[in-house]
DNA sequence: AAGGTGCGCAACCGCCGGAGG
DNA sequence: GCCTCCGGCGGTTGCGCACCT
């Protein structure tokens, strides 16, 4: 509001049906009467008046939703909010800068002293880079997690999630079976629900590997429209197969065949628990879709 | 009551990518 | 291929309110 003045203030806050009338008569043409260009109505419209926007009172679901999806995601606001109806990114944003950030322990701009617009942004730069290409990301699009500094998804799950998220052909991480295992018997045996399950996992390794013979079917420049509809915003594959099996199923019976002690049966059986977990919360992506 | 402080939230800023000429 | 315009996005700002002293 630095340059508004106070009737312009006054005449923005007015009904949103006003606003919206001369919204549609202007067709996002410059409303003079308010000093406003048509991007900050647009803004407006998009944040604050348009039809069906929740307001406050963020549900502790939503609020438990929200940290899921910003451990995944990280600051891809946009993208959180398009699985939270009725909220806006601005919302969202908002609300973790100002609450969750502090409970989840999470940089908080407001803890910070605040320097002059100038430093801030020398500060911005150098802690995070100019914004360029790859951390600019298109929420249309599958993409890694955010890149700012708010985001815990661990550095090299990241990397690996970039990765593959922008549609790198082929599969950088191969490990086999056997690190799949025990990357997951080392994860934290605490962690109660499948989501903490899901966020202590590096995604890349545990579920693009195995797959002996099906690699196109992971490659995204080989998909076709169709195809891509079973792809969830990390590019993995979740439809029906996996709800009904776990991923042992598209690897090759030979590797299978390599478990054969009763302990490693109970970890397989373990594992094909957690991935029921794991497929149940990408049916919840295909629901939000 | 008055001043100070912290915080929530709407708005602004600047950048990027896509569309269209 | 280049340019311009515009929508979309994330980061940041600052007003205004509530609370505290």
């Amino acid at each position: 509001m630095k340059s508004s003045s106070t009737m312009s203030r006054f005449m923005v806050k007015a009904s949103g049906d006003v606003l919206l009338k001369m919204l549609i008569l202007n067709l996002g043409f410059c409303l003079e009467g308010l000093n406003r260009c048509a991007k900050s109505c647009r803004l407006r419209w998009l944040n604050y008046l348009r039809p069906g926007i929740k307001r406050g009172d963020i549900t502790e679901e939503e609020e438990d939703l929200i940290i899921r999806l910003h451990r995944l995601l990280g600051n891809r606001w946009a993208l959180i909010a398009g699985r939270l109806p009725g909220r806006t990114d601005n919302e969202i944003k908002n609300y973790w800068n100002t609450t969750l950030a502090k409970k989840c322990g999470s940089f908080s701009p407001r803890s910070c002293v605040r320097k002059p617009n100038s430093e801030q942004k020398m500060l911005h730069y150098q802690n995070h880079g100019p914004r360029n290409n790859s951390d600019r990301i298109n929420a249309d699009q599958p993409s890694g997690a955010g890149t700012c500094g708010i985001a815990i998804i661990p550095q090299e799950e990241k990397h690996c999630l970039e990765e593959k998220s922008i549609g790198l052909v082929g599969n950088s991480c191969s490990i086999d079976n056997q690190d799949l295992f025990s990357s997951l018997l080392v994860r934290d045996e605490g962690a109660e629900d499948h989501l903490s399950f899901l966020m202590s996992i590096d995604i890349n390794k545990d579920f693009m590997t195995g797959v002996t013979g099906s690699d196109s079917q992971l490659c995204p420049s080989n998909r076709t429209a169709h195809e891509d509809n079973n792809y969830d915003i990390f590019g993995e594959l979740h439809n029906n197969n996996l709800t009904s099996s776990s991923p042992f199923d598209v690897t090759s019976d030979d590797q299978v065949v390599k478990v054969e002690s009763k302990v490693m049966c109970d970890q397989q059986l373990s594992l094909h628990v957690e991935l029921k977990k794991l497929a149940s919360f990408l049916d919840l992506e295909d629901e939000w879709n």
